[in-house]
DNA sequence: AAGCGCCGTGAGAGCGGTCTCACGGCTGGG
DNA sequence: CCCAGCCGTGAGACCGCTCTCACGGCGCTT
């Protein structure tokens, strides 16, 4: 029941006959420690084995060597959600070997959200990445305010001065993919897009215009869905009264949920019709015919994020947002 | 550029005229205050928007209100696992309203794995989630030795006294997948097993020797696959030389990579062959035709290990390891 | 030769809490 | 009626680290 009582600075001080102070200087790398005295110190430490107490160190310094990575509507819902799998994963890796560490909030509904401020107040971390934000979010606003170092995960709704967000191509990606299906010779190319309220949907729907646009075609029928597969089969049987010969949908799981219809229907993919997603997700590869899609560079993403934020905390002012470019990859469908 | 201090202790006290003792007791909720007291403080906290200093209370109170959840093999191959997306936002859900905060450790090779001992000895957290552990990790043991409250997903390759782990039961999974081969008629009932030296692939294996057993029949034929698809592609190629008329695969990704390897044989599923897999990811519904597979209880497996761990934080013992009871999800392929 | 500045080091004051202990006031039992 | 005991409160000692400041010693300039 003795539990050995971890060494702390003093007792490194003490064994290696010097100060506090100098164990501390060794510890943080200063240059004022002379060569044999950090020898001393540096043995000392790897003999007792002392690690540091990051409280402590924390209490005094005022940092905390950790960021939040919060995240939002992470109900069971979305429980299985690659991309957050991904972004969380990409971000803890991006942190590795900076001895920052990684603090997950996983703010469930509005209440919660609110508290990350007070939590952020509190001293727990230094910075907050925000990953899927909704709309009519006031964190972000709220963070800039109270200067606390953040990144955001996509374009906001609203612009936000002094606001560091980093966003994938949208438009240049639904471009791509709308290119795709002009460049096949298909004339009438419907799009099946997401919530206007995200701006990841908006992007993509404006992409799509833009690229009807440069090739000098009118635009086609759009539907809108929610992301989910049962809303884009929904949005499919509507587009089929325009009778399309290509479509382009806003996301993966709603491409998939068009296939799903469209073979009801009858209509070969991509012989009748030619069909686009937008994520490359795990399924996309799986299905039949394999879907040709959008990839986001994700990782890249998260990783530049993290960077980002260890700028800001590191005392840099925010600088300007990022956008990462997409890219096509072609499968069977289109 | 004054940023506004932010209230302490002392300040709640000196204006709510109390000691600081007492508006710590407050917060606390300790008894031992006098109703008018209470009411006093709570409102000045509630005025100044006073929040705790976390490190400064973890220093004092040798608690630091955090727990460690620490992954490995996290590289970019599993980067999009479903499977530890649900792991990570269920044990964050399973946190939710217990105030206590969720580091993720990442340790990506043994160096860093081995550094976690160290992370945890200098106080960062209170107690450790491991998941996704490998057979010859020796960290747990390790863990258990320092008495550092601990709980793991999946057994473990052998028994380390006094650690608690909560499982799926992955034995009676395997028999619910063979049993149900045996119950559609079917007489070759062929396994393709995962690596043996993870202990989820042995239960799985031991399952189905068990439900033939029970069924008075003999051990058909098995192949060792790693789990990946493509390893299901090869195992199926080698099991075709028995004719099996059914296949339970020990998971979902070598499962569809059978399917592939059936269908290339013209082999119709499950009129010539019945195909049962396990774990029922996402895409397993997707498949043509929609995969028969054993779903485990992800989700109460993380809220399970959570509150494990919390309960041997406050105090009580390591208890027995639990196993989760796991669920038959027919579909069209047996 | 004297003075200056710099360099390595140590002493000590916080950082913002928790928690033990002491203390005055009140209640209740003998 | 007195004193034991409890209750609510306050004082103050830490928790382990950072960081400012002071100090002695050395090399350099003048």
């Amino acid at each position: 029941m003795t539990t050995e009582r971890q060494p702390t600075l003093d007792t490194v001080a003490a064994a290696a006959g010097v100060s506090r102070a100098t164990v501390s200087r060794v510890i943080n790398g200063s240059p004022r420690v002379s060569p044999e005295a950090r020898d001393l110190v540096e043995d000392t430490i790897a003999r007792l084995g002392y690690v540091p107490n990051r409280a402590a160190r924390s209490l005094a310094s005022r940092r905390t060597d950790s960021v939040a990575l919060v995240l939002r509507e992470a109900d069971a819902t979305v429980l299985a959600d690659p991309y957050l799998s991904a972004v969380i994963i990409a971000t803890s890796q991006a942190l590795v070997g900076t001895g920052v560490q990684l603090v997950l909030v996983n703010a469930q509904n509005d209440a919660e959200h609110q508290r990350v401020g007070e939590y952020v107040r509190s001293g727990h971390v230094d910075g907050v990445l925000l990953a899927s934000m909704h709309a009519d979010d006031p964190l972000p606003q709220l963070l800039v305010q109270a200067r606390v170092p953040v990144v955001v995960g996509g374009r906001p709704e609203r612009p936000i001065p002094g606001l560091v967000y980093v966003d994938t191509d949208n438009v240049g990606g639904a471009q791509l993919a709308t290119e795709r299906l002009v460049a096949a010779g298909r004339s009438r190319i419907a799009h099946i897009a997401g919530p206007p309220d995200m701006t990841a949907a908006a992007d993509r729907l404006t992409g799509y215009h833009r690229a009807l646009a440069r090739a000098g075609r009118d635009a086609g029928p759009v539907a809108f869905g929610d992301f989910t597969r049962a809303s884009g089969e929904a949005a499919m049987a509507t587009l089929l009264d325009h009778n399309p010969d290509a479509v382009f949908a806003a996301n993966d799981m709603m491409a998939i949920g068009a296939l799903r219809t469209l073979r009801a229907a009858g209509r070969r993919v991509p012989e009748d019709v030619a069909l686009v997603g937008y994520d490359d997700i795990e399924l996309a590869q799986h299905t039949e015919p394999a879907l040709t899609t959008i990839r986001q560079p994700v990782v890249d993403q998260a990783r530049t994020m993290t960077e980002l934020l260890l700028l800001q905390i590191g005392g840099q002012p925010p600088g300007d947002p990022v956008v990462l470019p997409t890219e096509l990859v072609p499968r069977e469908s289109a």
